[in-house]
DNA sequence: GGGTCATGTAAAAGGAGCTTTACATTGTGG
DNA sequence: CCACAATGTAAAGCTCCTTTTACATGACCC
């Protein structure tokens, strides 16, 4: 399950702490999040998608 | 938040048993999911949604 | 060289997701 | 009445998500 959340937060010109601070998350669950290291819950998933404008099927994408 | 699964699962004539095979999930999780008792992970709602034919955000209604 | 910003990483701790096993209720059909 | 299917629920246990604190790196500016 791959994302693609560091493009998405580099073309809104975010570091990861304040894209964390956007979103009521530790900047260590972004950097988390974009390294693949886990997935988010379902509402960070929900609430990562809606920042940046997308569904969240366009932001995670599953390999199976 | 909250979620169309009874409906969706309703309509398409399936117990939770059914749909948990189908998802690869007990019972008892799809229960739970329904029930509002717990939100489910991200790869789940996307089978979930995926399952259904529908958006997740269209399935999991967050509150806030 | 010293300060700061952005990022990577790690450990400990707590809460959430999911499993299995098990028991209870309700309804339906023989 | 007796199965049987569908659902609700509970406990124990394991893994995953997220936090906090902390240290380390590289880049960049003064």
């Amino acid at each position: 399950m791959d994302n693609d959340v560091r493009e998405l937060r580099g073309a809104a010109g975010l570091s990861q702490q304040a894209l964390g601070e956007r979103l009521g998350v530790s900047r260590q669950t972004i950097n988390a999040i974009e390294q693949g290291r886990y997935d988010p819950s379902l509402p960070l998933a929900i609430r990562l998608a809606r920042f940046f404008g997308r569904a969240v099927e366009e932001v995670f994408h599953c390999d199976d």
